[in-house]
DNA sequence: TACTCGTGGAT
DNA sequence: TATCCAAGAGT
């Protein structure tokens, strides 16, 4: 006997989950702007949460607007995103207030398209901004979100790499209601980062538990491939953050010798000044000293 | 597609 | 102590 498919509620399950678990987050609070949605982003790309809180503060109480941020030196902006990691997000993230100051009368664009268009700005950020920052009704995909569909829609462990079809998967779950919908885009996330996290998901604790496909397959291992794990101890990534490290607490141009002292082999040492150099993020000075870019 | 790009807390 | 991994983007 057939009986009219009803229709997926699991969506509602999570957003009821999120009205009472979320996290109070300061740039989810009425009254923040979509510029200071967009700075949280970018500083969260790759950032843990409890990193990015002090920063944040800081930067929305300098740079209050894209025009302020885009006034300010590279150097300033270096500094003041201090041990977030990967500072080409600040000198982008400047280089995207610059544009939305020339070009958009200093109001972050609404437009997903127009927001991809920005330096710094790719498929998850621009949805983002778009939904949390504008209210939109938006598929939103980062890592978390790519995991919880991989369990609870796929039976799968662990999530697979991006695809565009991440956005139809997560569109389709979620509720017709307008605001509700809005919500379920940072609830999926949140539900990542809290219970359906990367080591041991609490499924106890779950709201779809009961309707996760990777539970009704008893929890399958991860069968995929190896994943390649990130190194970082002996990189040119430690190499760079280190000779930036100096560069930052330099409170004058530093000499080449100050420089050489941080990491003992030369190849791989002017291998990454010569590319922070070309990254913008340092700059020489006309007697051959060092600098962050004024 | 696969790789690169920081940092530091958690396990 | 070593490994994992965190609201990605650019090339």
């Amino acid at each position: 006997m057939t009986s009219t498919p009803r229709t997926d509620d699991r969506g509602d399950l999570i957003v009821d989950w999120y009205d009472r678990a979320a996290r109070d987050l300061p740039w989810r609070r009425p009254g923040v702007d979509a510029w200071a949605v967009l700075v949280s982003e970018v500083m969260l790309q790759q950032t843990p949460v409890a990193r990015v809180e002090p920063v944040w503060r800081e930067w929305l109480a300098r740079w209050p607007s894209p025009a302020a941020l885009a006034a300010a030196s590279p150097a300033d902006v270096i500094r003041a995103w201090g041990k977030l990691g990967y500072p080409r997000r600040a000198l982008r993230l400047r280089e995207a207030a610059a544009v939305v100051a020339a070009e958009h009368g200093d109001v972050v664009p609404d437009d997903v398209a127009v927001l991809e268009s920005l330096p710094g700005i790719g498929t998850y950020t621009a949805r983002a901004v778009a939904c949390f920052g504008y209210g939109q009704r938006q598929p939103v995909v980062d890592t978390n979100v790519r995991r919880v569909v991989a369990r609870m829609v796929h039976g799968r462990a662990e999530a697979a790499p991006a695809r565009a079809t991440d956005l139809l998967d997560i569109a389709a779950l979620a509720p017709a209601d307008h605001d509700r919908a809005v919500r379920f885009s940072v609830a999926v996330m949140e539900l990542g980062a809290l219970l359906c996290v990367a080591g041991t998901p609490r499924c106890g604790a779950c709201p779809v538990r009961d309707r996760c496909a990777w539970r009704l397959a008893g929890s399958p291992a991860y069968d995929g491939p190896a994943r390649k794990v990130q190194k970082f101890a002996g990189t040119d990534r430690q190499v760079r953050g280190r000779l930036l490290d100096v560069l930052r607490a330099a409170t004058a141009p530093v000499e080449q010798d100050q420089l050489d002292r941080v990491w003992d082999d030369a190849v791989q040492r002017s291998r990454c000044l010569d590319s922070l150099l070309a990254d913008r993020l340092v700059d020489q000075t006309p007697d051959g000293r060092f600098t962050l870019p004024t």
